[in-house]
DNA sequence: CTGTAATCCTGCGAGC
DNA sequence: TGCTCGCAGGATTACA
């Protein structure tokens, strides 16, 4: 479910949630997620004080007083929220992080992980260098905002695959998702199956603007809430209102009004417009 | 190198 | 009501 702008807005969310208090416990239910959770990470944890709330990708990263941190995926269905310990504690918690009172005499609140599917994940590195080491056995590829024409361009170059097979891939670019590779293929004009290799360099640089431009607007919107999705207040995104084609199958374009298509590629359903987005030469629709 | 499908899970809406 | 089916913001693995 979350694409780096939801998993952007949570972060900005925990930051001043989080930051500058301690991890007083550390409760794991017994559900399996996705990566086991040691239990040596308890001891680890506890006590330690929140030094920083970052992103990487589709990653929040929780660095912690003396060099931990803690990481956390949030899959398909997961929610990392601060919520007061009064507060019920929904089905599907599976990790909950008692955190030091904001004052004396401040409310008790929590930091809860819930995740319904649990396709989502927490785990804990020892330090800065083990964190990294993770993401470089995994090959994760660079942040979107900051990327060159230079790198699409060296990316696309020899690529035989489709543009949204390429979009997905965590390694090529980290942070994109189901909906904003097809938002962004929308904006920049160009059908998901076109082929990385075919693009002229022009295309390419549409492409290139179109992901930051649709990310960076996204997350001006608190990211996109279909299902469950909310930030780390609670709060729900706004962006969904703004799709032009993710989940408008058959609705008109909102370019020239065209019906929007919709095709499974990559093992995902896409989006597109047959109109704007004129498919590769040779194939139809 | 490609693409495709299955897998890990639960929940929801559509259709009967 | 209740059942089945298909589908869902992700990622990995096996196989053609």
């Amino acid at each position: 479910m979350p694409e780096l702008p939801e998993v952007e807005t949570v972060v900005r969310d925990l930051r001043p949630l989080l930051v500058g208090r301690r991890l007083i416990t550390v409760e794991v239910g017994r559900e399996k997620l996705r990566s086991p959770w040691k239990p040596v990470w308890q001891e680890t944890l506890r006590g330690r004080e929140v030094r920083a709330v970052d992103r990487r990708g589709k990653w929040i990263l929780i660095e912690l007083d003396g060099g931990p941190f803690l990481v956390v995926h949030l899959g398909m269905t997961g929610q990392l929220t601060v919520a007061a310990g009064a507060e019920p504690r929904r089905d599907h918690t599976h990790l909950v992080f008692g955190l030091e009172r904001g004052s004396p005499g401040g409310d008790p609140a929590e930091l809860r992980f819930r995740d319904v599917r649990r396709f989502g994940s927490g785990r804990v590195f020892a330090d800065r260098a083990a964190l990294d080491a993770f993401f470089e056995t995994s090959g994760l590829g660079p942040e979107p905002f900051a990327l060159t024409p230079r790198y699409w361009r060296d990316q696309l170059a020899g690529a035989r695959r489709c543009l949204k097979a390429i979009l997905l891939d965590q390694q090529v670019v980290a942070g994109v998702g189901n909906i904003y590779a097809d938002e962004s293929l929308f904006e920049a004009k160009l059908h998901p199956t076109r082929l990385g290799k075919d693009l002229t360099p022009a295309e390419v640089g549409r492409l290139a603007a179109a992901v930051k431009k649709v990310l960076t607007r996204a997350i001006e919107r608190r990211g996109s809430t279909i299902r469950n999705y909310i930030g780390g207040s609670g709060l729900e995104g706004g962006y969904q209102r703004e799709f032009r084609v993710y989940g408008r199958f058959e609705q008109p374009c909102p370019r020239c009004q065209s019906l929007i298509g919709r095709s499974r590629l990559a093992g995902r359903s896409s989006h597109f417009c047959p109109t704007c987005q004129p498919p590769p030469d040779g194939a139809a629709g």
